[in-house]
DNA sequence: TTGCGGTAAATATCTGACATTAAGTAGGGT
DNA sequence: ACCCTACTTAATGTCAGATATTTACCGCAA
């Protein structure tokens, strides 16, 4: 309900930074839905910028979902529901929040475990040799980074990669936004698991097979594959794959 | 190249309307991919408003991906796939023109050609009492309003809170924000399509087949209603179902 | 209780000045 | 001739203060 233990970097220059740190305390929970926001000056006052500052890094907010600002009323928090969760800027903050929201991290990992089976048949009909190779460079990196503990996150860009490939594979806008969910969802990942050497290596076997199913244009492969790429983050997320709220369509199998 | 023609209402207030008009003018084309977007100074005098407007309006287009600014350099259009198509503000821009990009309806609509099958699908699985009936509140505002060709607008209205109703029984945020897409590619079909009285019905009955097959909670009938809806859709744009860069994950079929 | 007006509090906007960044340009040294 | 520096210019970024507008709240009277 307060941000007495929030502060801004001393050099740290633009409103950019301003909204971040603002962004993240609404992202993890900090405030409830309809709770007031502190007033402009309050902020100016705390941080120690000026007014234009602070209302351009709440405008950014505003234009993210995740407060609503009106004359005379003051600033309040949105509920989780009406974020703006496909804004490239949101998937940024999120990616660099240490304890995102629960409930986030479960509606995006759902969305995953729902699309991603049938974006990896559109990547088996659709992908380009170009696209392939993409995929296959940023599968290397995965191999390369696996092996020491030292690389985690250099690992885990590679595993973005992976599946942005994927995901840009189906040569459609849209769906190629949507991988921008990709990084925080994979980040929080590797910052929840502790990425045992044996769990790694089937994580690794597992990706091969996606690989191989698109290279070789097999849809239903590729669906397979990358439900079994999913049960493993699930495994690593401490999430029950299946009993969530969107179930995967059983009734597509054969 | 210019913003000659273009004219803010006399009375309308905030900086909302001044962001409206120039997104405007980027959606539908007028500025390539890298143009000099005008200066700040010359908005101000073309518009006749406050600098500070002016730069809330840009900061607006900044945060939708659609203009890029550096200091000293200038405004410049970001390429088409570079905007944030998934941004709330975003549908709202598209729906409200007149004459959308042309790419821009073809990467639309071949999206919902590939996802709203899947989501179909979804929708029968997790679907509650509540979103039936929502979907069949939406369904009987369509027939209701079909007869009188005044009342187009009205009847791409329900047309729309049909398939978002669609969207949202798939409960899950993401699923759900993605309906907004809807709203700007359903009111570009009514501005296309001359709706012709033996179309419409058509139409009906195929969203009736749509409506029918979730209530019976039978997913792979619903993946069908919704291509035979889409397949109308196609017709009244004067698409092309097939041949689009993402196809239709064929192989699912049995 | 309801309706009206006044006051306070918050955000929205205007104005003008200054700071910062980036690109181009002229000049001097090698 | 070439490169490097310093200056100029032009654009966006930031600051500070004053004013306008909206909203909520309170007192008061019909």
């Amino acid at each position: 309900m307060s941000l007495s233990e929030l502060q801004l970097a001393p050099k740290s220059g633009g409103s950019r930074a301003l909204a971040t740190i603002l962004a993240h305390s609404i992202l993890s929970g900090r405030w409830g839905s309809g709770d007031l926001f502190p007033r402009e000056l309050d902020l100016c006052e705390h941080f120690g910028v000026s007014r234009n500052r602070v209302r351009n890094a709440l405008a950014e907010l505003t234009s993210n979902g995740l407060i609503e600002r009106t004359a005379g009323r003051g600033t309040v928090v949105r509920p989780l529901e009406e974020w703006n969760l496909l804004d490239p800027q949101m998937s940024e903050w999120m990616a660099g929040l240490e304890a995102p929201h629960p409930q986030l991290v479960r509606e995006v990992f759902a969305f995953r475990l729902s699309a991603e089976p049938f974006i990896g048949e559109l990547a088996a009909l659709s992908a380009t040799d170009q696209d392939l190779a993409n995929i296959e460079r940023a599968f290397e990196g995965m191999c390369d980074s696996a092996a020491d503990p030292a690389r985690r996150e250099e690992h885990a860009e590679h595993d973005v990669a992976f599946h942005d490939a994927i995901y840009r594979a189906s040569h459609n806008l849209v769906w190629r936004q949507m991988g921008r969910l990709l990084r925080p969802a994979i980040i929080a990942l590797i910052q929840r698991s502790h990425h045992q050497a044996d769990s790694l290596a089937d994580s690794l076997e597992r990706h091969r097979q996606l690989l191989d199913a698109i290279r070789l244009r097999q849809p239903e492969a590729a669906r397979e594959a990358t439900e079994r790429v999913l049960e493993r983050t699930a495994a690593d997320l401490g999430l029950d794959p299946d009993g969530r709220k969107v179930r995967r369509p059983a009734a597509l199998s054969p």
